[in-house]
DNA sequence: GTGTTTCTGTACCGACCGGTACAGTAAATA
DNA sequence: TATTTACTGTACCGGTCGGTACAGAAACAC
């Protein structure tokens, strides 16, 4: 077992952000451990100091966007908002995420098939968790009139392709805040795009 | 230069499909040389006198996508409906091309940073083309007075993003075919999923 | 049958892969 | 100052990477 310094946890923090950089780059399997080192400015030796293996290095960057993408899903539910406004703040609290840490989901949304054995099961279960946050707030609002009667499933899947997508073009100072596209893409998902409404309210 | 037999296109044509199978599997760079033969029953010489090399393979599957995405594209703009009919209608094509060719395009999608020169260039001009034909409908749909004054760029990033997400879970043979999910699409999108709007159509 | 072309398996290449061993250094503790 | 502890660079490991050379098999032409 190998002792650990004082500041053992911010390094490799540190070394856990810079490695995400760097797969977002060049995919999991295109980056080489020299890469990585050459990144970090660090021998192998160091490196694997902190590290363990190229694998831990994966699930520790899973891990993080997973530990914050389920945070949000609790705080939504604590917020006690209906349905519509607890879909837009879900919406908000992950785009907020993905604006934040746009290196950690890109390697997240690619390359968590390269998780093996319990991790890939674990991982499996708290994306679960999330995209079932979705479909259920879907089904409450069409249980309390707020929302059509849609296939909850199928909504849910729209919606997600919607915020997941953004990981491709969503960035931090950017054209646009993640506040912003959450509004938006709630408006859209909730309201649409068609003119015919708001003719029709007007009569 | 190697001289090419009656039924070399067609043997290839196999291979670029069983390989894009194996890359969905393993990825592009998780996948080696190896697993390609055995998944196509080949030894290497006889690979390599139809694949050249492995960037090769994957530019044959990222263009046989988007050869289809664009004759796509085409026959839309050539259908001369409306906005909402074209948008429909883009989708139902798109989403049949992912729902045919699913490994080709979790291919695409994950592994076009992988393409490099001439062949990036090449790929992100048609996929370009393919982002702006669903902007230009949008823009068309809100200058026609269909759709509401949202900006068009964030809502084409919207609806390519459900749709690209798609790659995912629709298959062929799957709970849904292509074109139910294209029309639900089209109607979350257009319509959205709020309940108002037929409370006051009611009225 | 003979010669040519098309195809395929085997052996092999240098380079790089992820990972380990370990000596050495720097800093804290005593 | 002596000793421990935390950290880091270098050398190296077996294995696999993408790719090539080439001899021989199979299919074809005549």
């Amino acid at each position: 077992m190998t002792t650990r310094g004082a500041n053992w946890e911010t390094r490799r923090a540190a070394i856990v952000d810079t490695s995400a950089t760097a797969f977002a780059q060049g995919g999991y399997h295109g980056t080489g451990i020299a890469e990585l080192c050459e990144a970090n400015d660090l021998g192998k030796g160091a490196l694997y100091h902190y590290i363990g293996s190229k694998e831990e290095l994966l699930v520790a960057i899973t891990d993080l966007v997973m530990d914050e993408v389920l945070a949000g899903v609790d705080r939504v539910a604590a917020s006690g908002g209906s349905a519509v406004e607890r879909l837009q703040m879900l919406g908000a609290e992950y785009l907020s995420i993905v604006a934040r840490l746009p290196d950690h989901v890109w390697v997240l949304l690619h390359e968590f098939p390269a998780l093996t054995g319990a991790r890939a099961t674990d991982f499996h279960k708290r994306r679960h968790v999330f995209e079932s946050a979705v479909e259920d707030i879907l089904r409450d609002g069409i249980k309390a009139g707020e929302l059509r009667k849609t296939d909850p499933r199928l909504a849910a899947l729209a919606w997600l392709g919607m915020h997941n997508h953004a990981y491709l073009w969503l960035k931090p100072g950017g054209r646009w805040s993640a506040k912003d596209v959450a509004a938006h893409f709630a408006d859209i998902f909730v309201n649409g795009t068609s003119a015919a409404r708001f003719v029709q309210a007007q009569q």
